[in-house]
DNA sequence: AGCACGCCGACT
DNA sequence: GTCGGCGTGCTC
């Protein structure tokens, strides 16, 4: 407490509480009280330990300090106060708690989710011989595996639980240390771990006093004379470090490492340090790599200043922009211009990119403009390197920060831009676990709490963006050029039962796709081919009696994947030897049916024997590098065929693509859903925006056997408006967002009635809720099993207003602890889902 | 969620 | 007799 001249008091005699967010799902608030030693220190954000029920010892974040004595209870103390600073700021609860209650979440589980492991300290059980036992004269007969676990202890004094494992069967360790304690011989306790560690590097360099005067390394030189390797040694370090030009260049010394990998021995290293010729050093350093600024300044083309001003002056009246920018119109650019402007102002920036997009020439090409100020957040980075990247934030080193999801949590304290790219992007909502939030809505919040601008940069805008950019909600900007004036595609529909009809079908593939993959092929051009389904056949079935193997634990037929030749569950990972008997009837005719990638591929190599083909999908990319190498395989040009699934629909921009193949469009837009339209209309428009750069244009080829569909004369003429009106026509009617509010609730359990029985009781106090709202089902969810559990699904579908969904969810809450407090249905999980997807 | 407490069956 | 199965209740 300061008072106006900024002295500072030790508090008044009054106690002080905090309320803690704590890693539990529990949808209350915890206080404890603050002793008086920490009562100047604490504050909100900052990380404390207390202790939680009988046993568990905690770490939680301070939300509030306050002065009110809770009534019901005895507060107890919190126990350690844990960092110096704050490690989270206030902006960033008031996020975590509109997150927890907007997503129908508990605070922990957005705290769990919003911290890096490496920040949430674990405590671990360590282990020590009772102060008042004496081991040589025990007052009680002990048996050989109590006497183990003593004497490890006697030659280590502390040590963890899980340190002893070894040293007797793992299932006996619980019971001879609780035996232990009971005699009195041991104590248990528990002890914080701090899991995150910074890169240590060590360094060598000269002794002071050898650089003070110079006419000492000259003897040195002679001492050495003769004993090559110490000489090579400290020819290689002058090398690196001329001291002789700057003696201050001694100070930062040289990573021991750079001379070792340029083959000096550590031993002979050694010799010098020994000799007090060297002295080594440990320093802290970055995991990543430094970075050179290339390119400064970049200059936009007439299109792209036009747009840049037009966002500019939507700001002018409103804080959030939708950036309509067709593929390959240059909206890189663009965000660059907006970023260096913000950062300019002293403002941080955050730009959010889908998962799979973060491994591209987008990250690079920024990386090259902003350097070392830029951070990356990968999905895929340790969890050192997240807290790298978060302490780079609150260090001030990073203003700047592309990252996946996640990122929406760092500790930005002056965010004055926010960009989501590919803002239509599925991959931005997910589902487990939770908290279940959209990143476009989350950053939308986000960056209001800032009082930022938002950027929201797609070509096939989510409808309810458009939407809202309609209704004047949010700016509008499009950009309908592509960048230098190359074309777009043309797109060709081939009917698939029409060649299925005529013999002219080959292996998936009709007449019309296999000439122009010939016709690419021949031009030495390179070619996608696109089937949103992994493996080699979605199921395998007997051709005599039709029986079809499926997932022992879900409701799912069993994938086939010729390449390991298993079955395998893509819902629970369940795998199995292919059969080669039908389990049914004992018939071997046994006939894959359907086509994934792996089939494709297959397909591919039969018709095109000579091409060069390479299959992209969660199989072939499952290693860290996977991705990046198969994309830059496909970028060297030594590949003629990429056949992939989503993911290649992504962030793939090389000028030598000049044909797209789509093998099943109909699979992309007959999905029972009521977004199938909007996103079958994304999806083959970003894969079609692969085909053709620059000064080529590209063809794309759609098989499907309904060409009739009119969403298709939308997509080929580029009618994003059009088809948008028709789509809304049909959701106003029917009461789909974006006129309405969708919330879905999933109800598991692994035995069948109950979950039943629980889903429509629940439906039934639901119904009970005032205000105008349709409640749908439950039923049993498109898959009905998994992992053992069956699902039943509740839609429901809200007024948009605020207050109507705020009251509606509370009243929900309310129902669900009810339902949940039936013993029968105690052990029933209710998953909400704010939103779905 | 985790953890304790308490109440029942099958074992050294 | 006790060990351990899991149903029930609570956590500031």
């Amino acid at each position: 407490m300061e008072d106006l001249f900024g002295h500072s008091y030790p508090s008044t005699n009054k106690t002080l509480f905090a309320d803690i967010i704590l890693p539990v799902p529990i949808p209350r608030s915890f206080t404890y009280s603050v002793d008086p030693e920490i009562q100047d220190e604490i504050g909100i954000g900052y990380r404390v330990m207390v202790q939680f029920g009988k046993k568990r010892i905690l770490t939680g974040i301070v939300a509030k300090v306050h002065q009110k004595a809770p009534e019901a209870y005895k507060a107890k103390p919190i126990l350690d106060l844990l960092d110096d600073f704050p490690i989270v700021n206030a902006l960033q609860i008031k996020f975590w708690g509109w997150m927890a209650g907007y997503y129908c979440c508990h605070i922990g589980e957005v705290m769990n989710a919003a911290l890096p492991s490496g920040l949430k300290l674990s405590t671990e059980s360590k282990v020590q011989i009772h102060p008042d036992f004496d081991l040589e004269n025990p007052s009680f007969p002990m048996d050989e595996r109590e006497l183990v676990i003593l004497e490890a202890l006697e030659k280590n004094p502390e040590m963890n639980v899980d340190q002893l494992e070894p040293l007797v069967a793992a299932k006996d360790l619980h019971k001879i240390i609780k035996s232990l304690l009971a005699k009195k011989a041991i104590l248990v306790y528990e002890s914080v771990k701090e899991k995150y560690s910074p890169k240590i590097e060590t360094r060598v360099r000269f002794s002071p006093e050898y650089l003070s005067e110079s006419h000492k390394l000259n003897e040195l030189f002679e001492k050495i004379k003769g004993k090559v390797k110490q000489e090579n040694v400290l020819l290689k370090y002058l090398q690196q470090v001329p001291v002789f030009n700057d003696q201050a260049l001694n100070e930062q010394g040289l990573a021991k490492k750079v001379l070792t990998d340029a083959g000096c021995s550590s031993s002979s290293i050694d010799t010098l340090v020994k000799n007090k010729v060297f002295e080594t050093f440990k320093i802290k350093i970055s995991r990543f790599d430094p970075i050179k600024v290339e390119e400064k300044s970049i200059e936009l083309s007439q299109d792209q200043l036009e747009a840049y001003e037009s966002i500019q002056h939507e700001f002018g009246t409103k804080s959030t922009v939708l950036l309509h920018g067709i593929t390959g119109s240059g909206k890189t650019e663009i965000y660059i211009k907006l970023i260096n402007e913000v950062l300019d102002s002293g403002s941080q920036v955050l730009l959010l990119l889908p998962e799979i997009a973060l491994t591209t020439h987008l990250v690079s090409r920024l990386q090259k403009v902003f350097g070392d100020t830029m951070g990356i957040f990968h999905s895929r980075y340790s969890d050192n390197e997240r807290v790298d990247v978060w302490q780079g934030v609150l260090s001030g080193k990073y203003n700047f920060i592309i990252g996946v999801r996640s990122s929406l949590f760092l500790p930005f304290d002056s965010l004055g831009l926010v960009i989501v790219d590919e803002e239509h992007e599925s991959s931005y909502k997910q589902f487990d676990p939770a908290p279940r939030f959209h990143a476009r809505d989350a950053a939308l919040m986000l960056a209001w709490l800032h009082q930022a601008k938002t950027v929201l940069g797609t070509a096939t805008p989510a409808f309810e963006s458009f939407y809202n950019a309609q209704t004047g909600k949010y700016g509008y900007v499009k950009m309908d050029k592509r960048y230098g004036g190359a074309e777009l595609p043309h797109f060709h529909l081939a009917d698939i039962l029409k060649d299925k009809k005529k013999n002219l079908l080959k292996l998936d593939f009709t007449r019309l796709m296999r000439e122009k993959i010939q016709e690419a092929l021949n031009n030495q051009e390179q070619v996608l081919i696109f089937q949103n389904r992994r493996g080699y056949a979605p199921y395998i079935s007997c051709e005599e009696c039709g029986w079809i193997p499926e997932c022992e634990h879900c409701d799912v037929s069993l994938t086939y994947h010729q390449y390991q030749n298993e079955l395998r569950c893509h819902y629970c990972g369940f795998k199995e030897k292919v059969p080669n008997k039908c389990q049914a009837c004992g018939s071997e005719k046994i006939t894959t049916v359907g086509s994934g990638t792996e089939r494709i591929e297959e397909n591919l190599s039969l018709l095109f024997p000579e091409a060069r083909i390479l299959r992209m999908d969660l199989d072939t990319t499952r290693s860290k590098y996977g991705y990046q190498k198969i994309l830059e395989e496909f970028g060297s040009g030594n590949v003629d065929i990429l056949v992939g699934t989503q993911m290649i629909t992504k962030g793939l921009d090389f000028d030598r693509v000049s044909l797209v193949g789509i093998v099943d469009a109909d699979r992309i837009l007959f999905y029972p859903d009521f977004r199938s339209g909007e996103r079958a209309f994304q999806q083959i428009t970003q894969v079609a925006g692969r085909a053709g750069r620059r000064n080529k244009t590209g063809n794309v080829i759609v098989q499907t056997r309904r060409p009739d569909q009119l969403i298709f004369n939308h997509i080929i003429e580029g009618k994003y408006t059009e088809f948008y009106q028709q789509e809304m026509g049909e959701r106003r009617q029917f009461y789909y967002p974006p006129f309405v509010k969708n919330i879905k609730i999933v109800v598991k359990h692994k035995d069948f009635k109950i979950t039943e029985t629980a889903a429509f009781q629940l439906k039934n106090l639901l119904v009970e809720i005032e205000g105008r709202k349709i409640i749908l089902g439950p039923e049993k969810a498109l898959i009905g099993k998994i992992k053992n559990l069956f699902h039943f699904e509740i839609w429901i579908k809200l007024e948009r207003s605020t207050q109507a969904q705020e009251h509606f969810k509370h009243e929900m809450a309310q129902k669900i602890s009810e339902l949940h407090g039936d013993k029968r249905f105690r052990s029933v999980r209710f998953l909400v889902d704010v939103d779905p997807s």
